[in-house]
DNA sequence: CGCATTTTTGATCAAGTTCAATATCAGTGG
DNA sequence: CCACTGATATTGAACTTGATCAAAAATGCG
């Protein structure tokens, strides 16, 4: 039951019982991962998109000389690229963070869902299009804000995300990360990350702790790193296209 | 006619008559706009699909304290984000670093080019694949290349995305933009791209003179750069769905 | 308890920033 | 054709952020 994509969707456009069961008769095909272990590769032909039942993975980047970079984080309810097999190879790897189940939905369920049940085909626009969005605000991530801007920003952005989802508990969420995985994400030493939580920290604005975060006053992170939700584009713009039905499930 | 476009998708696909025709009449509505002119900004509301046919464009984002990131840039037959009027605002500008000419591509319009054009249907999903591939390059980009290799792997991309719809001449392509841009791009200051500039320029590697760019070496650039063009998908992948049709136009 | 992984600390170093001044260039109008 | 102007490019010097290296402390887990 893939119910945490169901739940990021509807924070787009309701969906119809219909729509739901579509969803779960797409997402059949069930695999597990370990933690460290490569989903697929660079290089690889994409053969299915992936959907991340549970557990957190990461998309990256390997360069010759050892340098990483982690390009984005998976949670679940996250499709990896719609459509990706279109495609004949990989241009970056996905990892599990931790064990992870996922499930692989055959490009033959992905167009038949598209065609059948056009208020998912919408959905899963809008989830691509605040995929992207993310990604671009990791580039304004990278490129101007300071190490403390910058941590911020990834942990108010993945609060939300959670959130979206009811992941989190209060103003606490998971946050399976270790300092080395947080670097090769925000493009910094593991030193400078420990140091910069480390400031985070003594200005009250988080607790990090074993593997979950807990952010007291979330405004004033927000505020503190230059965050703006906007481009999560959570506030239920496909609502024109909810699918009206009693609530009878 | 948005030939540039076409151009691009049959780096893909090869289209039908037919299916260029549909393309042609989805990109009726013309509009220019001014060398340094917004083009749409962040909180509008967007309402159609804009496809460059002329200039060169980019998206940004400012910062309330001033700073600025280029996210991307536009060359001609870029699209600005398919399906982007599911989004109830936009979450970046986009603006014209040349005078533009542009193509708005009305909603419905796209919608019926997608229903009854499946090959352009896909080869816009591949153009949008490929497009968030360069995202991703950018993060990548950003977080671990040093000044020197960052820069020259912009000019890689820059000139293999346009010798891909033939706007590139021998081993030189057009690049009408100042250091500042490149700055506000390459997550650096202007004096540092001034720099590194001078770096790239005396180890032979680039001429950047007149608003043109010239490399004389592109493997040499590559290999410095550490550019592999994998992630811009340029290999005919979906030659199993070229349109077969005599050569007769 | 013992081992591996992860976090933390200190000291030194390098890449890139900032500030401010100067030089060059592309248009524009006379 | 030249002088003027604003934008762009270039230079130098001091400074800062974050990297690197190496070691120690803490944590987690079987």
């Amino acid at each position: 039951m893939p119910h945490h994509l169901i739940r990021k969707l509807e924070q787009f456009t309701k969906l119809s019982r219909d729509d739901r069961q579509a969803l779960e008769n797409a997402a059949v095909k069930r695999r597990t991962f370990a933690e460290h272990s490569d989903i697929i590769q660079e290089g690889d032909s994409p053969s299915h998109v992936n959907l991340i039942l549970e557990g957190w993975a990461c998309r990256y980047k390997q360069l010759d000389d050892g340098r990483r970079q982690i390009i984005s984080f998976f949670v679940p309810g996250d499709l990896c690229d719609t459509h990706v097999y279109l495609l004949r190879e990989m241009d970056h790897s996905i990892a599990a963070l931790t064990p992870v189940r996922l499930a692989e939905i055959p490009r033959a369920a992905l167009d038949q869902l598209t065609e059948e049940h056009p208020r998912v085909m919408k959905a899963l626009w809008w989830d691509t299009l605040v995929s992207v969005a993310i990604q671009r605000e990791w580039t304004v991530n990278l490129g101007q804000r300071t190490a403390i801007e910058r941590l911020g920003h990834l942990f108010c952005e993945l609060f939300v995300r959670l959130r979206g989802i009811g992941l989190t508990d209060g103003d606490s969420c998971p946050l399976p990360l270790t300092q080395v995985e947080l670097a090769d994400a925000m493009g910094l030493s593991n030193v400078h990350i420990n140091r910069t939580l480390q400031e985070l920290r003594r200005a009250g604005l988080v607790v990090f702790k074993g593997k979950r975060l807990t952010i007291p006053d979330l405004a004033a992170l927000q505020k503190a790193s230059l965050f703006n939700p906007n481009y999560l584009h959570l506030d239920h713009e496909g609502r024109h296209l909810d699918a009206n039905e009693p609530v009878a499930d």
